[in-house]
DNA sequence: CGATCTATCTATAACTC
DNA sequence: TGAGTTATAGATAGATC
């Protein structure tokens, strides 16, 4: 709160000043804006996935290399919805483009065809997902189980949902 | 520019009014915060980036289920570094992802040479999608649903943009 | 839809303690 | 160093086209 002996002989603070982006000099200025920018930014993508009812992930990674994350609903759920989606989606938007069903229909089959080469290849015969699970099990730590579990119900979810409880 | 003959009579606007962070419950209004509000984030970043030396990734997923997502230097690079720091995603991705792109890429581009032949026979999309599904869910391993499911409802989404709705 | 416009709200640069 | 203050720069809700 102003002090009213100074109220009218002098401001206290010439308030906020424009700034050229451009990297701050001074590395301790530098340090003060990431971190006051850095809370303003989570806060405005909270507001923002809270308004319009949006998911969303912030990674930011300072100079000296320090990574925070911020996410609703949480930053590994939302990356991999944006990694699967566009590692799916790069390689036939001119097919979707330009024709409908059919084109997908044999992409799909082709693609299958020569994941199962790439794995035969690869694979040594058979070692799949629950095998590798299970030795990625052996060597977590009970944090990162904590997380992989998680991340392993978000992933049964959305399968029981697309396609329902397996049958066999 | 505000017109003189306003100037005095009359606010063309009632400037920015205070809204509560909660859902915005009409659609349209709720749309243009989204699009207005995205940028600024995006902006925000932009300028932390700068002003800081710092990398930032941000992924944006609508009520609607679009993508979007902005990166400096890009968006992938950023996931990276910050997926190098979750151990088990980094397993994950190696073991289901890497080898599978290239076999995408090989696949698409070999139904390139001939979709349009294909099209052209099958016109209207022959044994059918669904039908074909259900096999293939049968021999899937559990990391092939897993994927097969991402894929098949990213791909879904993208035609029910393009096309509309299936009719029957 | 999307672009502009402005009054007003919010974020924050510089400052103080 | 961090927490708080102030005044100004910047973001944006609502209106209009």
């Amino acid at each position: 709160m102003m002090r009213s002996d100074e109220q009218v002989t002098r401001k206290r603070t010439r308030g906020r000043r424009k700034i050229p982006i451009e990297k701050i000099k001074c590395p301790s200025a530098r340090q003060v804006t990431f971190s006051k920018r850095r809370e303003g930014l989570f806060r405005k993508a909270s507001e923002l996935a809270v308004l319009c009812g949006a998911e969303f992930a912030i990674i930011a990674i300072s100079g000296g290399s320090k990574v925070y994350s911020f996410g609703n609903p949480d930053a590994g759920t939302v990356i991999n919805h944006y990694l699967n989606k566009r590692k799916m989606m790069r390689d036939y938007h001119s097919i979707v483009d330009e024709e409908a069903i059919g084109s997908y229909v044999r992409a799909v089959e082709a693609l299958e065809g020569e994941k199962r080469k790439l794995a035969a290849e690869r694979g040594g015969g058979g070692k799949g997902f629950e095998e590798w699970k299970e030795e990625k099990i052996q060597e977590m730590s009970l944090e990162e189980m904590e997380e992989y579990l998680k991340w392993l119900e978000c992933l049964r979810t959305e399968i029981v949902e697309k396609i329902g409880e397996p049958s066999a």
